[in-house]
RNA sequence: GGACGUGUAGCUCAGCUGGUUAGAGCGUUCGCUUCACACGCGAGAGGCCGCAGGUUCGAGUCCUGCCACGUCCACCA
């Protein structure tokens, strides 16, 4: 036991020696009955890691090391997203290059010393994806280091990355799986379209952003002459125009419906139509339908069987050509090429002079969709995609979805209800397939026939057991390479799959689905998903799709749900609003014991303020268990023996109390509740247990053994309760005195360390002891003087049986030198003497 | 427009199934070189429990309505 103990490099100390003795290593020679699996949530492997990684990781790991005391095999494993966008962008911007798959690969490349991010260097695929995976294995070493200075559990030895061998080989196989089953499909549709990144999107990551816009009255003309006057918002998408629609309630159009109007510059013939979904209260009354200028607009052209008239191209220009039968040398000339912007306020200037344009525009801001993680628009075009089935097109799945969410225990219970609302308000199947690079190809051919073009109907499709494949070089069984992309040969399908589509199988990838089947019977489905509210509608939902999908059943049985860190303008806490937190000093700083109890304060699934005082508040707490833990430690250790004095078996009864609220809470996900009850426990053991016998401990005879015990004793169990919320301070303070480690010990048990025969005013004595030792330090307070000065007179109100029991453990700790008094009733009364002199002892 | 959540001391938050005078920590004020801890110890001040009704012997807690804030969804001509 060191002289003075310190804080001081304990995570250092004692990530070493876990790592070393296995500590937190899984065995998996364990049953599924014994284990307890975690789903852990793979961190998106691009940048840094921030305050609010350390936030919800720490969450889960107080539910790792309280399973594993209570005697759970823990699985927990670490995964890194490292496919996707994110890592694309980065990869783009950090060495400044951009993937061009018409390059051919370079063996020999090495990125630019100086990177010029206005001038990205093309580089083929293999290059980038390269570069992809040297920047992630980075990043990871770099969030490896940090999660084991915060002390997570983790089995470092279970780890994998989204793109790696074995999650590329489970998502393909998934995938195909899926397609054979039907619950896999690829269409040509209208799909949402981000023109920056050049690729479909799915509804679950768009998002609203209020942008100016403005109302113009647009007139489209009748045979006769006569004008019928539209409002849109986007009049660049004139020569999109198919039809004009109002309400078919509507009395002002409804002579008009099945005859025709032209379009104002274009003199494209376009039919009058009704339908339910158009507003009468909405601009004119009647609206232009264009292929595409948003959701709506699908939903007519659909269910109303409109042709298809685009205008803007992949890359959210206005085509080259119109489309049929817009005429090719007239006002559409003007339009091509342009932006959606530019050709905007073209258009408007062709209407102006036309006079199709009537007053002036009215200016609005309205809510435009865009790709969570975009800049422009979304716009809408027509493109073959990959879609998974996920209730969204078919009641019958959806139901059945929803009655999974209902299976799972939510915490906090609450969130079964976002849950529940997106499913039900889903209005599309689930889009899979990226016009991107990094990610998991679809591991799908195309026949080609002999004009050169794909034969969707009848794909090529690798065995199982070829795994993961690239389609773009590898060859699809019974061809060769030489045939690739040559009429009568065959194609690869260009695209991958989107993130989600490979993390939504994470649970499977941990658990080494199909490649261990063994490991995957133990582990799967699991215990635990943990986390962020924000992805309900992405990660866990599709993991819920994909485990019904393939499994029959869920992927784990609980949803742990975290909140979000809110800076203290109370905003959340994100990259993109540039108020984020690392938190590698903060583990510095305070140490990570004290990060981690301000993490573990916070209530399950709150929102919580980033709060450095309870950093503070951490690192004392820990520091006082040092303290308080070297100092019951200083009392030799007694013989075996019974705790006997009154106040000592008080003190434990009212341990096995809090023992038993801390075990009731952490069963209910709430670790939080437990820590308060542990640590007001604590502090009452510190400041009135603790002073109270400190004078006996230091004697002889039993009831100094009684003491010595009871310390003891006390320390044991609190150690194994603060274990894991200060998995350092514990293990420390257990290293003193104590083998093994206090995070393979098993869980305190109230029932034995009640002690036998206690009733209710034995177990009250401790309260009433520090009750009177309250009333004597108010009165020295209230005097000024020192806790030194003597009490020369004491009037204690009720029965002298009820006092007794802690009287001279109380005459010793507020140094009581007169007589003890009783009253029936009243107050507690204190008559104080002489002050010590000053330095003495 | 819909769903969910939140509103308690200057700040951050507890308050579980309604029950004495509403709690904690931080901050603040006052005091203490008390033999583990100055990264300490002790004490004090500080509250129309968002607002308005209702149920009840009794409401911070239950019900209804409203207000404010947050999140998600819908709308998007």
């Amino acid at each position: 036991m060191p002289d003075k103990p310190t804080l001081d490099g304990v995570e250092e100390k004692w990530d070493a020696v876990w790592q070393e003795q296995g500590t937190y290593r899984f065995d998996r020679s364990a049953t599924r009955e014994q284990v307890y699996a975690i789903d852990t949530p793979p961190p998106t492997v691009s940048g840094s890691l921030h305050v609010g990684h350390v936030f919800s990781y720490t969450h889960t790991d107080l539910v790792a090391r309280y399973q594993r005391m209570r005697g759970k095999v823990v699985f927990y494993p670490m995964g890194w997203d490292d496919n996707g966008l994110p890592t694309e962008r980065r990869v783009q911007n950090y060495y400044g290059v951009r993937c061009d798959p018409h390059q051919h690969y370079d063996p020999a490349f090495t990125p630019p010393e100086e990177p010029d991010p206005k001038a990205q260097l093309p580089i083929s695929r293999q290059n980038f994806v390269e570069l992809c995976h040297a920047l992630t294995a980075e990043d990871e070493k770099a969030f490896e280091a940090l999660f084991r200075r915060l002390g997570l559990s983790v089995d470092w030895e279970h780890t994998y990355a989204t793109i790696d061998d074995r999650s590329r080989r489970a998502a393909q196989r998934a995938f195909l799986r899926n397609l054979a089953r039907g619950e896999a499909y690829a269409t040509d549709a209208p799909t949402l379209w981000d023109v920056d990144f050049r690729t479909a999107v799915a509804q679950a990551e768009l998002e609203d952003r209020e942008l100016p816009g403005a109302y113009h009255r647009v007139a489209f003309h009748r045979p006769d002459g006569q004008a019928v006057h539209i409002e849109t918002t986007r009049p660049e998408l004139i020569p999109a125009c198919v039809a004009l629609v109002a309400h078919p309630d509507d009395a002002r159009y409804a002579p008009l419906f099945g005859s025709t109007v032209t379009t104002p510059l274009f003199g494209v013939e376009v039919p009058v139509v009704a339908h339910e979904l158009a507003d009468p209260e909405k601009g004119s009354g009647i609206a232009m339908i264009c292929t595409f200028g948003d959701v709506t607009d699908v939903t007519w052209w659909r269910e109303l069987q409109l042709p298809v008239r685009s205008c803007i191209g992949r890359d959210g220009r206005f085509l080259p050509a119109p489309p049929e039968p817009v005429p090719a040398d007239g006002a559409y000339t003007e339009l091509a090429g342009k932006t959606v912007k530019q050709a905007q306020k073209r258009i408007v200037e062709l209407l102006v002079d036309s006079g199709d344009l009537v007053g002036q525009p009215k200016p609005i801001t309205h809510p435009v969709k865009h790709f969570e993680k975009g800049d422009r628009p979304l716009e809408i075009v027509t493109s073959r995609q990959w879609y998974i089935r996920n209730g969204g097109r078919d009641t019958d799945l959806r139901e059945a979805l929803v009655a999974r969410g209902r299976e799972m225990s939510w915490q906090p219970a609450f969130m079964r209800s976002r849950y529940e609302n997106w499913v039900g308000g889903l209005n599309g199947d689930w889009l899979i397939s990226r016009q991107r690079f990094f990610g998991v190809p679809f591991p799908v051919w195309y026949r080609l026939d002999d004009a050169g073009e794909p034969v969707y109907d009848s794909p090529l499709l690798p065995a199982e057991e070829r795994l993961p494949v690239d389609p773009t070089s590898d060859v699809p069984d019974g061809y060769t390479e030489d045939q690739r992309d040559v009429p009568g040969g065959f194609t690869a399908d260009p695209d991958v799959m989107d993130t989600w589509a490979t993390s939504s199988l994470s649970p499977q990838i941990a658990a080494q689905w199909e490649d261990d089947p063994d490991l995957f019977g133990r582990l799967f489905p699991m215990d635990l998903r943990p986390q962020a509210h924000d992805i309900i509608r992405t990660w866990l939902f599709s993991t819920v799709v994909r485990a019904h999908l393939e499994h029959g059943s869920l992927p784990w049985t609980h949803a742990m749900l975290s909140g979000w860190i809110l800076d203290p303008d109370r905003k959340k806490m994100s990259k993109s609003k540039g108020n984020v937190v690392t938190p590698m000093h903060l583990l510095e700083q305070y140490g990570s014991d004290a990060v981690r109890y301000w993490a573990a304060s916070a209530r399950p699934g709150m929102d919580t303020a980033f709060d450095e005082g309870q950093m503070k508040v951490g690192r004392r707490l820990a520091v006082k268990l040092l303290n308080a833990s070297k100092f019951a430690l200083t009392f030799p250790e007694a013989a075996d023996g019974e705790v006997t004095e009154p106040l000592d078996r008080s003190l434990l009864a009212s341990l096995a109390d809090v023992v038993d609220e801390a075990t009731r809470a952490y069963e209910g996900y709430d670790p939080a509740r437990a820590l308060e009850r542990t640590e007001a426990f604590f502090w009452t053991f510190c400041d009135d247990y603790i002073e109270l016998v400190k004078g006996r401990a230091y004697g002889d005879g039993s009831g100094a053994d009684s003491a010595r015990r009871a310390l003891r004793t006390a320390l044991d169990a609190l150690l194994r309760l603060f274990a894991p919320v200060l998995p350092f301070t514990a293990e420390e303070v257990w290293s003193w005195w104590r083998d093994g480690s206090v995070h393979r010990q098993p869980w305190p048990d109230a029932a034995a360390l009640r002690p036998a025969g206690v009733d209710e005013t034995e177990a009250d004595v401790l309260r009433r002891a520090a009750e009177v030792l309250g009333e004597v330090r108010k009165a020295k307070s209230t005097a000024k003087t020192s806790q030194r000065t003597p009490v020369v007179r004491l009037v204690l109100p009720g029965d002298p049986e009820l006092h007794a029991p802690y009287l001279d453990d109380l005459r010793n700790a507020a140094v009581v030198e007169g007589e003890v008094e009783y009253a029936a009733d009243g107050e507690v009364q204190v008559e104080l003497g002489e002050a010590p002199a000053k330095g003495t002892r």
